[in-house]
DNA sequence: ATAATATATGCGGAAATGCGCATATATTAA
DNA sequence: TTAATATATGCGCATTTCCGCATATATTAT
């Protein structure tokens, strides 16, 4: 029953919450996330970290960089509640924000500059 | 986002999935979910009023008793997480021995004792 | 009306949570 | 090597959560 509760405690957060909506469309390193969210680096580190000790993401070290990604398991075996929170969230104003912030950040890196 | 933010919070504790669980099953008074989970009667009350005030569970006052069951929008509209819930559970030492408890107390309300 | 039963709630304290600041560690660039 | 960039973490504080105790309210029984 801990495993289950652990993983409602990491849902209960906004920040969190946004987080894992952004990561439901792929793989994003630690300063990208924190970009899009407009959070200090302490606070993305830390609930991310949280997110993936309650086992909802893996992470990958790529050089200086950490790439977070949710876990293929949880993919399958939480399918139906990460489906719920895109369906639920999809007109969320600070979601979109989010996404409109990354997609720009994302954009910025291609041209060259660097974005971390 | 603030709603399921709260329902997260509301299912991030022991004694609350517990309670939910039970109530899978159909309505129940306060005296019996105490009496089940071996909790005290302000703690039965406090944590089935944070499952309704999230709007997992709905109230019916019938006389001297309050029955608590889990509201009908909910089962469709959160009905894959419910069901998640119980598929998870479904071998849970503490869930089985609630459910023990529960029958038992029944059961002695239907022999005429008075239960509550 | 009084007593008994069922439920809700104000208050206070213990524990958990969230997060900024400073700092530590890891990697790459110069 | 030194500097810059990316990420993680110890510490401390503010806020929130959980729950027991006492008490309030509601209903029924006598």
């Amino acid at each position: 029953m801990w495993e289950l509760i652990k993983v409602f405690k990491a849902l209960s957060d906004e920040t969190r919450i946004r987080m894992l909506h952004l990561l439901s469309e792929g793989e994003l390193c630690v300063c990208e996330i924190m970009q899009a969210l407009e959070i200090s680096q302490t606070r993305a580190s830390r609930n991310l970290g949280i997110l993936r000790d309650a086992g909802l993401l893996q992470d990958r070290r790529d050089g200086q960089w950490v790439h977070y990604s949710v876990r293929k398991e949880v993919a399958t075996e939480y399918f139906k509640l990460l489906e719920l929170l895109t369906s639920l969230l999809k007109e969320d104003q600070t979601i979109v924000a989010d996404e409109e912030r990354l997609k720009r950040a994302m954009k910025m890196g291609r041209q060259g500059k660097r974005i971390c």
